[in-house]
DNA sequence: CTTGGAAAGTCAACAAGACTGACTTATGCT
DNA sequence: AGCATAAGTCAGTCTTGTTGACTTTCCAAG
């Protein structure tokens, strides 16, 4: 009994403090959308379209098949993102090898440079955090937030969050 | 030179680890607003309808000027989702005291409910997540969010988020 | 070698939630 | 009395999502 209220007192387990971490998440959300969202501005680009260039860059050749699965969008949705990105130069399109009905998506020159930018803002954001916090406080970030996404730890760790969910 | 190096493998400061993490907060968000997302379906509401929700219980009697400053959208945008909540008795709206041209929002019983429901299944996540963690692990979680939010440490850290930026 | 189904793409219509711009009404304050 | 502020509304636009229906191309099994 007493070791229990001991504990809560450690963990600071008050809907207060439980609130200040749920809300520090929304706002790291904002910090890591924040800066993208302007570059993309500067396109005419929305998150749908730094969606469509974070995942084929991920996954350079896949299909749309493939990418609707990963984004968890329409066809059409996706259809009118791609289109976009297709006719200003940042993704091609090639004809499958193996099936010619497939189309394999890779970004090109251009399209690696936006994703460049865009990722270069988040990345830098991270990195300064992890500096700052030092190693004991990134592994403790790590740990909690796996937890987070995985609440009862039953997930393959090596596995990336990407192969089966969705970005943003 | 070598203690930079060194430096850098503690910190696990590789782009693809700094990537690993980012993605993380992705998925935490996404941990956080889906079960909301699910609850507030059976209402057809939005996160719109939550926002406002949420802060109407975090400062009851707020008015819609106030509102608007933390919510960071548009007085049409507010309004229509406002007028639903207002209407389905979940927000009640008292003339201002002092200045008779304010509205003082707050939510009623049936309001306070579904704030409730939304707010309890974020906060059990959170609860798992630090309990399984552990507190050192709690921590370091809150520092490396803290930078994350706020680079440069110049934000008063007794002052929450809520005053001056935008859940969601 | 035909036929059914899969991959991709398109057209149309709709909804939520953001935006801008213009305007009204009621009230406060100088 | 007259200007400014708080709230509310009307109209129109944009992005990103949805559903439904349909075509073209191509693979693969019978």
């Amino acid at each position: 009994m007493q070791d229990k209220r001991s504990n809560q007192q450690i963990l600071f387990l008050t809907d207060e403090q439980l609130r200040l971490g749920i809300e520090a998440i929304f706002f790291a959300y904002k910090g890591f959308t924040i800066d993208p969202d302007n570059i993309l501005k500067n396109y005419s680009y929305g998150r749908a379209h730094h969606r469509a260039i974070h995942f084929i860059n991920s996954y350079p050749g896949t299909t749309v098949n493939n990418l609707l699965q990963i984004l968890g969008v329409t066809k059409q949705s996706l259809n009118r993102v791609l289109r976009s990105l297709i006719m200003d130069g940042l993704v091609e399109v090639n004809i499958g090898k193996i099936d010619k009905r497939q189309r394999n998506l890779i970004l090109t020159t251009k399209g690696k440079d936006l994703e460049n930018k865009l990722s270069i803002s988040q990345r830098d954001r991270m990195r300064l955090a992890y500096k700052a916090a030092g190693p004991d406080a990134v592994a403790g970030f790590r740990t909690v937030l796996e937890y987070i996404v995985d609440p009862n730890g039953t997930e393959d760790k090596n596995k990336s969050w990407l192969d089966s969910e969705l970005l943003e």
